[in-house]
DNA sequence: CGACTAGTTGAGGCCAGTCAATGTTGGTGG
DNA sequence: CCACCAACATTGACTGGCCTCAACTAGTCG
């Protein structure tokens, strides 16, 4: 059977997760409920990913307080476009976004892939305007933090400054990343590579590592890989063909990582 | 000869620093002159353009006094590499870099070309290494800003928290516009998008924004562009038969601007 | 002067793009 | 339940842009 499956874990303390299923905000039925105690950073299964990370109890009341809020995105649904005022990073709690750049003449790009504990909109800090636009991959809730708040806070708060820093520099060492695939890279390693990447991602969040779901179709993939939907189409039929990898639409197996990865640096220098 | 190749200036308030000129002209006579007044935020011609842009005196002495050394690279001298500790944000003075990232198997890809003005290490701070290594093009002067005293500073000083954060943007801006022009442009759109970028830098720096020389071999842009050598060396030599530039070895002229921005954005959509 | 690096130019090949046909999947409504 | 449709995906045949390999020139330095 199929079944290379959705990975159903949860990170952390999994209170109930209630609802985290797709079906839109909380139908009927209006309960305070256990849902609500959740939305704090103090109980949320991605704080020690998140900006947050590693403060104490109270400096962690002090982010929860300064969060603007907290929204609900349906698959599809832009959370900012390129040109809008900046005036809020977002943090994500659930689902997954994509953000795209694009050029004056209309091209557009995918730029980056982002899942809880992401934060997005750093970009737009320079310009005092959002440089490209974010959009649901799913159903998804982020948090706002409005950044004229995180830059108060974050001058009474060490830990937060610093981590603050951490997540920029660390967006750039990532761009660095790709700059580096889409620069030097043949189709197959750079797909390898994104492959492995997600890979590693999910397993920081307590997913399989050898085993998830793209979120993107196969022309978003390209997009961010520089390459045309078709050419991402034939390497998983070839990288599948060659016992790397299973895949069945969108559900992927990697069945031989460390063959993956000498693909990626296969011919260095 | 004087060979300016080691860092060996003294921390703290710059006394002598000698020899400013690649010229022997500070000889004999070490003088403490005006030459060694120059080396201070406040008289610094780039201080506009730097981290401390926009504070008042008072804040522009901090920042000053906070400066570690002030080094000279001589072309071809490697500010830091790959893997080492990071410590220190560098700003340019005079000259210019590039940076360099490198995959695990010994693949290297030039990150991005800097100059006065520009702050370079930033992808450091979020693993306590440098994550590329900065070479100098030319002989060049930075100041070294150690890190942990600019996050000090940076909580008393809101000017320079935010001048921080806007670099830290600003950068990751860049990479986005070079991740859509590695993934979705052509090899003639590419180079006539770095001749403008190029141009446009110079010109905010109060520099012809036509002529200009390039610092860097075909190798270093094809690095950056990701293309050959040969390919960047036969696009110059096409755009000059079109009349779109003139090129002399590293001597460039943009002839036609506009007909260059509209090679740039030629496949709309 | 010779050795070396940087740059130019040509010929041919290959990787990924383009165009096109077909298959698959998931959601909707009868 | 099935028919239907649109979006997504696969696969093949062909093309072309950039790479590779190679020869040659120009400038620099010891």
């Amino acid at each position: 059977m199929p079944s290379i499956a959705k990975p159903k874990q949860e990170v952390g303390l999994p209170v109930h997760v209630v609802a985290e299923r797709p079906t839109g905000a909380g139908g009927h039925a209006p309960v305070i409920s256990i849902r609500d105690l959740k939305i704090h950073c103090a109980t949320c299964s991605m704080r020690e990913l998140c900006l947050p990370s590693g403060l104490n109890a109270a400096e962690m009341g002090q982010v929860d307080a300064m969060i603007g809020k907290r929204t609900k995105l349906k698959k599809g649904d832009a959370l900012y476009r390129a040109g809008e005022p900046f005036a809020a990073l977002f943090a994500i709690r659930l689902g997954s976004l994509k953000t795209t750049v694009l050029a004056e003449d209309g091209r557009e790009q995918v730029s980056g892939y982002h899942m809880p504990g992401d934060l997005v909109g750093l970009d737009g800090i320079s310009t005092d305007r959002h440089g490209c636009q974010a959009v649901a991959l799913e159903d998804t809730e982020v948090c706002a933090l409005p950044f004229s708040r995180i830059e108060e806070l974050a001058r009474d708060v060490p830990g937060l400054q610093h981590n603050l820093h951490l997540f920029m520099s660390r967006e750039i060492s990532r761009d660095h990343g790709v700059m580096l695939s889409l620069g030097s890279m043949r189709a197959e390693e750079r797909l390898a590579l994104f492959l492995l990447n997600l890979a590693e991602r999910y397993r920081r969040r307590g997913y399989s590592s050898t085993e998830y779901v793209l979120r993107m179709t196969r022309e978003e993939i390209g997009s961010y890989l520089g390459l045309k939907l078709e050419t991402v189409s034939r390497l998983f039929s070839r990288f599948q063909g060659e016992g790397l990898i299973q895949i069945q639409g969108r559900a992927v197996k990697l069945l031989d990582p460390i063959a993956l990865k000498q693909l990626v640096s296969q011919r260095g220098q």
